[in-house]
DNA sequence: GGAATATGATTGAAGGTTCAACTATCCTGT
DNA sequence: ACAGGATAGTTGAACCTTCAATCATATTCC
């Protein structure tokens, strides 16, 4: 068994924020969007990646694979979101075993006015309070996080 | 109704690399502390403020607070922990209404085990893919982000 | 061509979280 | 002293996520 190589005092300090900073902010913006539109992040993750993607559809596999979700959890989420209307599935014509998911019309209007306030919470809570460099510096390392993360798969 | 201010293209990859990153990040973490060692990471954050507390006591309410849990969701949370038998609860002898959780020697050993695993975790998906000059970034944002959510509150 | 295997997606059950309602104790002002 | 209100914590039900099993279609390879 080999010894814990512990953190030093300023990386757990840098860490520590990261995990409890992230966890009250993906909080607040979840409450937000959902007493405000009955949205939770995570639905409102996938409407936003059905509202770029060309034609407003994406395999299930893609959609989930964008929006940070298990396949199971997408299954279990499009069919609330399905039956709220704002998502709708059909199979896949190229390939009988794939489902694509799109974005009704009334999918996207909800999308539209959640986004409004959305985008306005994000401001308070993260734009605003971190400074630009600071943000630039957030960017770069979550991307190279991503990037570790799927290669480990 | 007030006009939608958008993010910046910039700003908004910044925004997704964190939403996605951390999303993925906490994920790893998750599932490596409950395959190896069978806690999530939210029970591990209890043990670890517990551990640090003078006496390794904590009041219900503050413990909730530092680990950034709803006191709802602690108290379920705690009743599991005890049946593991790595917390155990008793009233607080100077307020009757309060609890005092605390960890027992096997919830510390427990803790021990996990967190060798843990740290090395950390390192592989954050410190080691992180700029060093990045990593104070993100503890300078992310606790100007924890003071401005719990301003709010 | 067809058996074996891989891939795409869903399902149901078990486990965890949230929400609102509730009990009990403590504090405040009169 | 005590009524009213605030605070601490728990509970059960509804809701969401995870996990393992399943079904169907596609691909591989002999």
């Amino acid at each position: 068994m080999s010894e814990t190589r512990w953190l030093t005092p300023p990386q757990q300090r840098d860490w520590r924020a990261f995990v409890d900073g992230s966890v009250r902010l993906l909080d607040v913006l979840d409450q937000s969007l959902k007493s405000g539109h009955g949205l939770s992040m995570a639905e409102y993750e996938i409407l936003v990646r059905l509202s770029e993607a060309p034609d407003r559809k994406l395999r299930m596999a893609q959609l989930a694979a964008e929006a940070s979700q298990s396949r199971s959890r997408l299954s279990h989420t499009c069919t609330r979101l399905e039956q709220k209307g704002l998502v709708r599935r059909e199979t896949c014509p190229s390939d009988k075993r794939g489902v694509l998911a799109h974005l009704t019309d009334e999918g996207f209007r909800a999308l539209e006015r959640a986004a409004h306030d959305h985008v306005n919470t994000v401001r308070d809570f993260f734009i605003e309070v971190v400074e630009p460099a600071d943000l630039e510096a957030i960017g770069r390392a979550f991307s190279a996080i991503i990037v570790r993360v799927d290669k480990s798969r």
